[in-house]
DNA sequence: AGCTTAGTTAGATTTTTATCTAACTATATC
DNA sequence: GATATAGTTAGATAAAAATCTAACTAAGCT
């Protein structure tokens, strides 16, 4: 339903906001950008509520989904450093030391 | 009370999640980081909202103040831009056309 | 002293967001 | 077909954040 439309720096901050969403952007930095699957980050929320940050990140745009059988890759969508190449610094500098 | 303990780009990103915060930045990047008065932003909520977003920003120590009489000069602080070069590019990207 | 201006504080309400549990879908394996 | 695995959806609840009104402080002016 929410398709290619651009992402603002507002919608960012906000989907940024958040310490798991922030968590899963790290994670993929620290993957270099390589896929992983829902099941392989680190969170401590429920699995129903991770889907839940997942589908808002796929939603905006931040992140994309490739379906293999059961498992669902996930990886950063490639525009977002190219419209934003600002932001791996800051996710990366960003201490998650709370969540 | 919230003294100098730096910011963390995590407290960023939940500070400029919120459109009227984000929006006091752009306006004092607009002015070239110049002082601008409280009351001088431009914003659609009562005062009393307004001023307790500054005060979250002063407290994080994004914003300073500086007092003359009546008047409360803002400023953004020096530190930040420092800390997060890449914040300034970020935050004039940001398309507030709602707020 | 009384009024205005600039901003703050307190407290209540509303809105938004995150979270959980439980039930569900779909693929894969036995 | 039965069970396990991976993830989603729906709906309810809880927690966090934004907002408002009203009352307040403090400086400046007449």
């Amino acid at each position: 339903m929410n398709e290619i439309k651009p992402l603002t720096a507002e919608q960012i901050f906000k989907l940024l906001s958040d310490p798991v969403r922030l968590s899963v952007m790290q994670q993929l930095i620290d993957a270099d950008n390589k896929e992983m699957t829902c099941g392989s980050f680190k969170h401590n929320v429920q699995k129903a509520t991770f889907s839940h940050h997942i589908k808002l990140l796929i939603e905006a745009g931040m992140l994309q989904r490739r379906e293999e059988g059961v498992r669902k890759y996930l990886s950063i969508h490639k525009s977002i450093f190219d419209d934003f190449p600002e932001l791996i610094k800051l996710i990366t500098k960003a201490d998650l030391s709370n969540s």
